[in-house]
Order: C-alpha cells, then structure tokens, then sequence
RNA sequence: GGGCCAUUAGCUCAGUUGGUUAGAGCACGGUCCUGAUAAGGCCGGGGUCUGUGGUUCGAGUCCACAAUGGCCCA
C-alpha cells in the first residue's frame, strides 16, 4: 500500500518533511559518496560576499548551480562541493564602520585595527548563518560542512603562495593608480560609492588656456604648420595650443597635450598671436576677431613641444619619469610633448586635452604610453604642495587663484562656468579628486594572448559573453591593480626594508619562521592586520629592519583564488586540487564578467597557462516587476522567506528556471510563482494524488517500476504515453547537456499538461471500473511507470516534490530500492519505446476533438448529449490510418456513436449537419437527436447530479450507495428503470437505484432535467 | 560619455537559415465539462512586433540611427 495522499497539498509543509528526511539521512552525503571513483564532475563555488541578508536575486544563482549539479549527479558523476565564502573587502568594512557610528580611515585606526577586525569577522559569521540557512530551505545542495573561508590563514597562505610565485617572475610591481578619493575622508572610493555620489549640475569653472609652442619647435622640414608660420620664430607672433579644462588646479600637474591624429585642426590668426585648435569648434569656442589661415591635421601636431605652465623644479614640486617613477634632476630647459591619442573628442572643449598623468586615469595611461613626466602637486588631504602662489590652500579654492595668474600671465583666452556631472563622496558631500596613489600591480598584459586564447576553450552560456563581454574585457586587458589601502582583507605579503627600501614576497609562513631575525611571530599565529604588521626580520642586503608594506589583497583576488586557496594548495591536499582542476561547471550572475569570471581565469592563467573553467553560465538580474532594479533603497526587494511559505522552494526554483532564458533580465513576479505552483506543481500532485487514491484502493503492487513490458501487451494509449515520455527524457537530456535548464522545465511542463490533461482525463474509467482485469492492470503500471520516471527526471529541478513522490511510489513498497529519488540515475530514454507516428495521430486526434467541441458549442449541444455521428475530413492516407486507429477516443472525448473519415474539405453546408473547419481540416457532427440519443442523455444528466450529490454529502469515492428518486415526469421514469445498471455502475449504487421516498438520513436534492422535476436522494450503505 | 544585452497582446514569454493571416500561458468576458485537479474544453476581445530610415520581390527576423530599461566601465 502507498501512503495516502491527500488531493489539498501545502507545499512548504510538505518541503519541510522532506529536508528533515534528507537531513537525518544524510542524504546529501550520500548522494555525493555513493558515486566515489566515479567520473569526476567539478563545480566551483563563486563564495557569495557575505554582507547582507540573502534575496530572490540569490536564490536564483543558487538554484541554477544546484539544478546543474544535481543533473550531473543522477548521470553518474562524481560531484563534491565544497562552499564557500567571501569574507573580506570593503563591504564589510563598511557594513562595520556605520554600526560604529565611523566615516574615516583614522576613526578606525584610533578605534583599534585588531577590535576593527575582529569586528569585521563577527559581521561576516552572522550573515553566514543566514545564508546556510536560505540555501538549506532552498534545496540547494552544497557541503556547507566544510566550506572554504578567504579569511582563514591556510585560504591566506595560498594567497601568498601565488603572489610568491608572480613575484618570483617579475610580473608584481609598484606603479601608479588614479582612483576616485576623498580629500576629506582621505580614503579611495569603490567605484560602487562613487556611483553613490554623482550630482548634476555641479557649478565648475570651464577655462580655455593657451599653452605656447616651443620656438624651437615649428616641426620638421617640411611640416604645413611651418609653411604657414615661417621658419623664423617671431617674439612678437607666438603660436599657442587652444586647451579646455574644467579642473585648473590640475594645471600645474600638466605635462602633455593630446590630439586626435586623424582631425583636422584650424591655425586661427590674430592680431598678436595663431591659436590652433579643432576646426569644428572654431564656432563654439567663438574665436572673434581671428581667421583662419590654414588647417593642418592633428597627425602634424603630434611630437610638436610646449612650453610648461608651470615647470615643477620651478615651484619645489617633485618631478618623476613614467614608468620608471624615477626623480627626475633638474634640467636646464623644460618642454613638453604633443601626444595623439585615440580619446580626444570633438564634441566638446577645443580637441586639445589636457594631460596631467597624476589626476586622471586616461592621463596616467598615456603617461605611461609617452613616458612622460609625472608631477603630484596636490597631497591627499587636496592641499597644494611646492612654492606656488596658490600652494597651501584647497585645490577648489585655487581654482580663482590659477586662473587669475594665468590671465596676469596672458595665458587665458576665456573663463567661463559650466555645469555638469561630477563625483561628490556619498559620506560626506566633499568633491573627489581623481588621484594617482600608488598600488601594488600584477602584470596581466605580459599574460594576455593566453588569456584570450584559453577564453577560446571555455563554453559560455550565453554564448554571446564570451567575444562579447568577457572577450572584449580580456582584449582591453590592463595590468591588475590588486592592492588595497584598507584593514579587513589579506594582506600584501610584501616586507620593506626600512634602511634600503630592498622588497622580499614571502610565500608561507614556514618561510617567514625562517627568516633570520625574525620576530614578534605570535602564536597562535594570525595573519590579519594588524598581527601580521608587527612582524619583522633583518635585510638581507644592508641589515636593516624589514617591515611589511601596509595594504591588503584586492578581495576579488581572494576569491579568483579559490581553486587552489580551497584546498590550501600546495601546502596540503595536493591531490585534492588536481582531481579538481579545472572546473566542469561554474555559475554567478552576470555583474563577475569582470569580477568572479575574470579573477578566476587570470589567476589560473597566470599561474598555469590554461583556463580553470570549462563551461559558465552567467546568469541575468533579477528586476522587480516594473523592470527596475532590486535595492533596499527602492524597497522593492523581495524576502525568500515569505515565498517558501507562500509557495514552497519548489516553485521558487521552477518559476525561476522556466520564467526566462539564463542570460535573460529577468522580471521577477509573485503571481508567476503562484502559476508555476498552480500549473505544473500541482497538476502533478494532483495526477499523483489520484493514482494513489485508486491504486490503493485496489491493492495495486507495482511488478516492475522500470517500466519493462507486462506480460500482457499495452494499450496503444499506453503506449502513446510511454512514447512521449522517453522522448521528452532524450530532449531533456540534450538540452541539458547544453547547460539549458530553461528549455528542460519548459518541455517537462508540457509533458505534465499532456499526462493530465489527455492520459488521465482519457483513462479515468480504466481506474474506476470494477474488477481487475489486465487492461486496470496496464494503467496502473503505466501510469505507476510514468509517475515514477517523472520524479527521476524532475529531481534536478523540483527535489522535494520529486522526493516525495519517489519515496511514495516505490520506497513503499520495494524495501531495496534507493532511499531516496537523488540517490537513483537520471533517467536514460529508451528510442525503441519512442513511436513517432503514434504521437502524431494522437496530436491528430487531440486537434479533431477540439474541432469537434467546438462544432457542438456552434450548434448548442452539450457534450453529455450523445450524437449520432461525427464526419472528420482528412487530407492523407496516413491521417485516415491514424483516426481510424484512435476513433474509439474521439467517439468517447466527443460522445459520438459514429466516426466517418471522409478525403478533403467536408462543405459548408450539409442538412442536418453543423460543420467547422480550421485549416486543412474539418469536421461536422450530425445534430439530429433521436427519441433513444435523448434517453441516454438524460440518463447522462442523472449521474452527474447523483456524482455531485455524493461529494456534497462527503462521501469517500470508494462508498456505495442506495439512490432513491422520485418524479412524475414519464420520460425521465423510463429512463432510470432502463438506465438503472448504469446509473448505479457510474455512482456505485450497489444498493439499488429505487423508486421510493428517501429516509431522512439520506442527502436529498431537487433536480430539473430537461424541464422536469426530479426528487434524488443518496445514502450510504455498510 | 563608451561597451554589451533587452524591447513582440494588460502581464510573463515563444517565434528555426528573411517566406501565407505573428503564437502560447496567465489575466479578462461568455459558455460548456467535471467524483483526480487550486484544473480543463470551446468561443471572444486584446498587437502600428519600441520608433525612424535602409537592404530585399518579401523584414518581428538583416543593417544604421534613436528612445526606454538592465548590466559593466568612465
């Protein structure tokens, strides 16, 4: 016997059992350890920063990575997975400092870096616990037991050891980095804290400045500036640069003009001076009183000199060489150089920029590109430093200052104001400065050929990610700034000699016992700031103190090291790393393309040549239902919590798998949950709760669960079934394999639709009828088969579900069989099962009886009253074979006695008949009722009133029962003596179908059947 | 400001390499059926396929530009 099942389910009641089940049973543990020496399938968990509680956003990753995993499981893979968790970077910080009430570097610094830390550590277990538990509750299945934490000293050793192992190669470096940074708060901003702080209309200066040609530099030979100015310089007619800027305080910083090659350039002539600049902002700039005496192209300019506003070694400001960043010594005669460059625009200013290498990220690029000079006039607090009139005072406040000397100096052609967008700090409101810090560099570019041709061998899903996104990333690649002026992360293994300035790595902690002198080495050992800071040794090259440099690890070079950091490689698991390398599968949202994706494949590149990843699935945003972003600002973010409730995690899980493609935005909707539940989930429930109520009912013990043949042959309808059934198992296997989980659930719904909709609705009386012949006995087994073979194919997708109808349908009632559905193989389709002509009769005949419910709604007749005769036309001796074969079907789903096949359209018009077509084909019912077609109607009439009696008096199906009827009505008289074996068949009135007054205990109702009066009563007999 | 993606019915989505009158589900109105069903059938309303140009005998589909939204980077 199966367990009974109630036809009313609540979801996440039932969901709840189940997780109990698999937790007391383990069988997670087991569903991983019973495919040990199996092939190996390896997954990489992106660890989720945990920062915050865990949304709808989250579940959908997670549930896209289980789906997967679980897949490959049932195939046969061996597919451990280890989680794992992000637990440094500045979100944290962040997250710590507001609890503190803190909005600067030093608040922390005063407060402790140890308290701070330990602070940060405590966030990130809190919110880990949160975490554990929406991905328990959600069904995703993740060794949480044993998780990888970036925050543990062995993740921080193989940190190290990778960096050692760069180091050793020269591919880490110091150099420059312009970032976004706070004068006020003296810290660098993330880009997402500057996206916080943009405000329009910010009130700036916009100046045009004149920077004068060298008079030793007209250009070559040859050159047409030279044609048109002359050889000899003249005093009297110098020849300026045109240049626009909105930030004069980076003047004094600027040690380059660009301009764009292939634009033309207008020479404008005035009275006392040429101005070059764009021709086609000429206009705008409006240059009255100066014609335009020749135009040269910007190719021309290129390599041309200029004298320096400002000449550092004037001012007492330090000068230094790109890239070298060596101080530069006093020369005798300054200039700086012309550069083209691709940026320069002509849509604004005068297509003469500005270069100032240590203010602006572009500028530090072409700085580098050009070696040019590299002069930082300003400090981080955004004082001007040096000796310049304006020096001691706030870079904005300089502004009116430089201006006012340039005009002195007759190098100021025009000031103005503008408003635009500018970045403010989201703390504090104080404009930020684009500024160059240093930072500590890996060399990626000296990788780059081989990070695009190891892109080559990784499938992308959506395809499109991989030379678009991802491809044009690693094709733009710049060498990774992965160092970090902040507190909670890891630190840069770097020691510097306090006497020398001599660099060490230091690739373990082993190593750093070893060094001579060493000391402060606490134990326990801690390798967090600020344990690690105190630690010291002697120079090996002039005895001086060796201290580690302050910043800490980019944490999303924690993360990208994973697949070695997870196993504390190569300090131990050796094998463990090699069995796991590289990855089958990994899966996160779209935001890691250059996050997660991107760390993870340099890291691997970098160390080892080849990509550590074989197949991505980035996944798209999940928006709200108006399209719009998800952020607890809006208030727009929705709580798992509630919808596991609501709805159960299995219908999370479908909605989100079926409702768009992966890489799809997606639109999150309450309403499409609850349809998903509704439509699929429960139609399912509902076909199970059936066939269990009947099955036991009759003592059905399933012989085979694997679907072999009976030992009598099935019904073509069985067969039907069985056939879609093993095709829909090959289509859900292909496009799996494919990494599409969307087209598997979108196909498996159909799947549903069809087995209740057409197979039960069908076969319901092969389940009802009395006795226990072999064609019950088919149905039984087929549909037992079908139920089962379902939960297989479905446990990927819909595990608790799936489990509770596994453990039901065969746990039950075969003690050897696996405990549970995730410990059993994926289903394998069986092609010979598979009839394809079958299924297209039968899809022929579904369309016919649609037709024909649609010809008896044309003419008036309910599909109770019996018809005489239904006319389809056909147009192929293969459709004629196919409804000849099935007609049994169409007579029982349309109530015809006959089924006449005619070849070709049938007419419009045919006495006595009502005739629809669609398409090629046709049908027409012959609505002529006789005097016996109207009996069996009525007959029909009386047991759906007698079948809605019995459930409004709450009779269980199985209970028999008297009918007692009363009437004055002849026809309908004759009718219940000449019916009386049906009607007591169809309603189980064993007990007799009586004319008589019923008993006050019987449930009675007055009926009208065609326009007369009944009385029915119902009684339950013992 | 740049790059990538999306835009098809009120909502969520399908629409192969261009080829009849653009489909489904939900929602809505009507009606029928029903002792598995929170369901189902039938009929119906609802579309300038975001817009503007272009290529073509023919464009929802290909190209260009624009708008809106999302993501990434400035």
């Amino acid at each position: 016997m199966f367990h009974k099942v109630e036809s009313k389910v609540v979801f996440s009641q039932m969901e709840e059992n189940v997780l109990r089940f698999w937790q007391q049973n383990n069988i997670f543990e087991k569903s991983v350890a019973i495919r040990e020496g199996a092939p190996h399938y390896t997954f990489y968990e992106g660890p989720p920063t945990a920062n915050g509680q865990p949304g709808i956003h989250h579940v959908l990753s997670r549930t896209f990575k289980d789906v997967i995993c679980r897949y490959r499981t049932m195939q046969g893979y061996h597919v451990p997975r280890k989680a794992g968790w992000d637990t440094h970077g500045l979100p944290v910080e962040l997250e710590v400092e507001k609890s503190l009430g803190f909005n600067s570097k030093s608040q922390i610094e005063e407060y402790g870096i140890a308290k701070f830390n330990q602070l940060c550590r405590e966030s990130v277990l809190g919110y880990v616990k949160e975490w554990k538990a929406m991905t328990e509750r959600v069904g995703c299945w993740l060794d949480m037991e044993h998780p990888y934490m970036t925050m543990d000293d062995e993740y921080i050793e193989s940190c190290w050891w990778i960096l050692k192992q760069l180091w050793d190669r020269e591919l880490v470096y110091q150099g420059y980095r312009v970032t976004p940074h706070c004068p006020r708060c003296g810290t660098s901003l993330s880009s997402h804290e500057v996206a916080l702080g943009y405000k329009e209309d910010t009130d700036d200066p916009s100046v045009y400045i004149k920077f004068r040609l060298c008079s030793s530099s007209r250009g070559g030979q040859k050159t047409p500036l030279r044609a048109i100015i002359g050889d000899v310089p003249r005093e009297d007619m110098p020849v300026y640069f045109l240049v626009w800027t909105t930030t004069p305080w980076t003047l004094p910083g600027n040690t380059a003009l660009a301009v764009a090659p292939d634009v033309e350039y207008s020479v404008m002539k005035g009275d006392e001076e040429y101005l070059i600049l764009a021709a086609t902002l000429v206009h705008r700039v409006g240059l009255a009183g100066y014609e335009q005496v020749e135009t040269v192209c910007g190719e021309d300019l290129v390599n041309l000199y200029y004298e320096p506003l400002f000449d550092p070694h004037d001012f007492a400001v330090e000068c230094r060489s790109l890239p070298s960043l060596a101080v530069e010594t006093e020369r005798e005669s300054r200039a700086y150089p012309v550069v083209g460059a691709g940026f320069v625009s002509t849509e604004e200013g005068t297509g003469i920029v500005h270069i100032a290498p240590a203010f602006g990220e572009i500028d530090l690029g072409v700085g580098m590109a050009n070696n040019l000079d590299f002069v930082q006039h300003v400090d981080l607090s955004g004082e001007i430093k040096g000796t310049f009139s304006f020096a001691g005072r706030f870079v904005k406040e300089a502004d009116p200052l430089i201006i006012g000397e340039l005009q002195e100096r007759g190098q100021l052609y025009k000031s103005e104001r503008i408003l635009h967008t500018y970045p403010f700090c989201w703390r504090c409101e104080t404009p930020l400065l684009y500024y160059a810090k240093k930072s500590w560099f890996i060399k990626t570019t000296e990788v780059k050929s081989l990070l695009i041709s190891g892109n080559e061998e990784v499938n992308w899903y959506p395809q499109y990610i991989k030379h678009g996104r991802f491809g044009d990333w690693l094709e733009n690649n710049v060498d990774w700034a992965f160092s970090r002026e902040r507190y909670w992360g890891t630190p840069v293994n770097v020691w510097c000699c306090r006497m020398c300035g001599h660099l060490e790595c230091i690739g373990s902690v082993k190593e750093l016992r070893l060094k001579p002198g060493v000391s402060r080495l606490k134990t326990p050992l801690n390798l967090h700031r600020p344990y690690v800071d105190e630690i010291v040794f002697t120079c090996s090259q002039c005895g001086g103190e060796m201290e580690r440099v302050p910043e800490v690890v980019d944490c999303w070079f924690d993360s990208g090291a994973m697949f070695l950091a997870q196993w504390h490689y190569p300090f131990e698991n050796s094998d463990k790393f090699k069995g796991n390398f590289p990855a089958d599968f990994i899966c996160e949202a779209v935001d890691q393309t250059r996050g997660w994706f991107y760390s993870l494949h340099t890291i691997s590149v970098l160390l080892f040549g080849k990509p550590s990843f074989r197949n991505v699935i980035s996944l798209g945003h999940l928006v709200d239902d108006k399209g719009e972003k998800m952020s607890k600002t809006r208030g727009n973010v929705v709580d798992p919590w509630k919808l596991v409730g609501d709805y159960g995690a299995d219908a999370i899980r479908w909605y989100l798998l079926a409702s768009s493609p992966a890489g799809n935005v997606h639109r999150f909707s309450t309403q499409k949950v609850a349809e998903a539940m509704r439509k699929t989930l429960l139609t399912l429930w509902n076909v199970y709760s059936f066939f269990v109520l009947y099955a036991n009912i009759d003592h059905f013990v399933p012989r085979h669960i694997d679907g072999r043949e009976e030992s009598f042959s099935l019904p073509e309808i069985d067969r039907w079934i069985v056939s879609e059934l093993n095709y829909l198992i090959a289509e859900v296997s292909d496009v799996m394999d494919e990494y599409d989980p969307t087209a598997a659930v979108r196909r498996i719904e159909k799947f549903v639709d069809c087995l209740s909709n057409w197979y039960v609705r069908r076969n319901r009386r092969r389940f009802w009828k009395s006795g226990n012949d072999d064609d019950k006995q088919a149905a039984y087994t087929t549909l037992h088969y079908c139920l089962v073979t379902l939960s297989r194919l479905m446990a990927p997708f819909a595990p608790f579900l799936s489990e509770e109808v596994y453990r039901n349908l065969v746990c039950a009632v075969d003690t050897d069989a696996a405990e549970s559905v995730h410990l059993t193989d994926f289903p394998v389709a069986d092609h010979t099962k598979v009839d394809l002509p079958l299924m297209r009769a039968t899809r022929l005949i579904m369309i016919v009886c649609s037709l024909g419910r649609a010809a008896r709604a044309k003419a008036g007749i309910k599909v109770r009253q019996p018809l005489a005769r239904i006319v389809v036309g056909v147009d192929s001796r293969e459709e004629e074979e196919a409804l000849q074969k099935l007609a049994l079907h169409v007579k029982e789903e349309l109530n015809v006695k006959e089924l006449e096949i005619v070849h070709g359209q049938i007419p419009d018009e045919m006495p006595g008949y009502v005739t629809l077509g669609e398409g090629e084909r046709s049908v027409a019912i012959f609505t002529e009722l006789s005097p016996e077609l109207l009996s069996e109607g009525i007959s029909r009439e009386i047991v759906r009133y007698i079948q809605n009696m019995r459930r409004v008096a709450g009779f269980e199906i199985a209970d028999h029962i008297i009918t007692y009827f009363q009437t004055d009505a002849v026809v309908i008289k004759q009718v219940m003596r000449d019916f009386a074996d049906y009607i007591s068949q169809e309603t189980l009135s064993d007990g007799g179908v009586v004319e008589d007054f019923p008993p006050d205990d019987a449930h009675d109702e007055k009926c009208r059947i065609s326009g007369s009066e009944i009385l029915l009563a119902v009684k339950k007999v013992a």
